[in-house]
DNA sequence: GATGTTTTTGTACGATCGTTCAATAAGCTT
DNA sequence: AAGCTTATTGAACGATCGTACAAAAACATC
């Protein structure tokens, strides 16, 4: 019997490792075939393991689908709040770097879109999807509302026109993420009918719109 | 042998009805269970019509989930144009009843979102749905700039603010559609979050800001 | 009533699904 | 080098998937 170096025909990897190798697969599976990527054979294939091996990092095929999506959601905030910490100490230039960094790669991105839309359709069905839509909601609107608290702080009340009412944070951040998850969205769904740059610009123009009689005022109006 | 009346095992259905009776139980089944329900077998049972049927007036499931896609969307489409159709015949009216109409029932629904969820997810996938869900993402916008054109028209340019630029009527119509599609969506996931007349407001808000400084005058600005 | 057309049924097939589990082997400890 | 732990494999299971197709039956026509 000859001592040939035989090579091992697999790696042990320490299970936080392969954990983590898995729900890259489980991702890239999800931007390249969607909803039918979703399976254990071919996120193990992704993976280059068995197919028993997913069961043995994770119970069952929810909590790795869970995992995935908080650590797709974990690494694009981090991408732009990496973006806003390098801009200048300013409010005005915090918002910039934020929306520019919203409309550009790695966020801006029709496979990441696919990702999102895969887990948007489970969020009804399973409980642990639903606690982790949730959660990953929360931490955006978080990060809208402190970049927009620093904004209206920073400005004062405009001497110009009267009493121009402050405008209401709760309302701010919804319009401003629900005009940035708008154009997101149909920049990815139509790259074609409109440039990133100009979307910063909605942005930014809706912003300043905001002192301009702001949001705020919707309230006093005597909404129903 | 008893010449007794029995009733027929099943009644036979000119095509045409009983296609949109597949249809109907497809979109059914979509907003009860979501991409799961999205089966030949939860579809026929739903329908109370065999497993085989179906293949006998669609070619194939594409082709019954493009022609589910279709109808959902057209239903939608012609609710709220039946509301802007009732509304007085001015372009504020029109645009007002537009914007209640959208935030409101049938539109305002965590049901149609889970139904347009699982569209979104095959556009990619089958370039049936790609085409369907082009024309009807062009239908929708259509509808969108038809009464902001009105809007537009309507409103002379402003005597006091010196050259207040027109609105871009593309541009406008993507922020509208945006901050509109983005309001729906944040509602659907979190009905908590806001009032469906809080979104009208802020929508009616956004439009209003367009013609102090419009958005017309962001490509005067020259964006890179 | 017999005949013909075509809607409808229900079984069958091959493929794939998530999960289980006994067997295997990699790599550390002694 | 032997032993031990456990990461890893891969076959197997039962369930469900979309589709095909021959047989059955409803209903119009003669």
């Amino acid at each position: 019997m000859l001592r040939a170096a035989r090579k091992p025909r697999y790696e042990r990897q320490p299970p936080a490792q392969r954990r983590q190798a898995l729900i890259a697969a489980t991702i890239e599976c999800l931007k390249r075939y969607g909803h039918e990527g979703l399976s254990i054979r071919t996120i193990s294939a992704q993976a280059g393991v068995s197919v028993g091996l997913i069961n043995h990092h994770f119970p069952n095929k929810d909590e790795l689908v869970a995992s995935a999506y908080r650590h797709f959601n974990a690494e694009l905030i981090a991408g732009v709040q990496a973006a806003v910490a390098c801009a200048a100490d300013t409010p005005r230039a915090r918002m910039r770097a934020f929306l520019e960094a919203s409309f550009a790669p790695p966020n801006l991105d029709a496979e990441v879109l696919a990702v999102w839309v895969v887990f948007w359709g489970m969020y009804r069905h399973s409980r642990l999807i639903e606690r982790v839509r949730h959660e990953t909601y929360q931490a955006y609107l978080k990060l809208v509302r402190g970049l927009l608290a620093g904004l209206l702080e920073g400005q004062p009340a405009r001497p110009r026109g009267g009493r121009a009412a402050a405008p209401d944070l709760r309302l701010a951040a919804i319009g401003l993420t629900a005009l940035l998850d708008g154009l997101w969205l149909q920049w990815c769904l139509e790259p074609g009918a409109f440039r990133p740059a100009e979307a910063v610009a909605l942005c930014e123009r809706w912003l300043d719109a905001l002192w301009v009689g702001g949001a705020g005022t919707l309230i006093a109006r005597g909404l129903p």
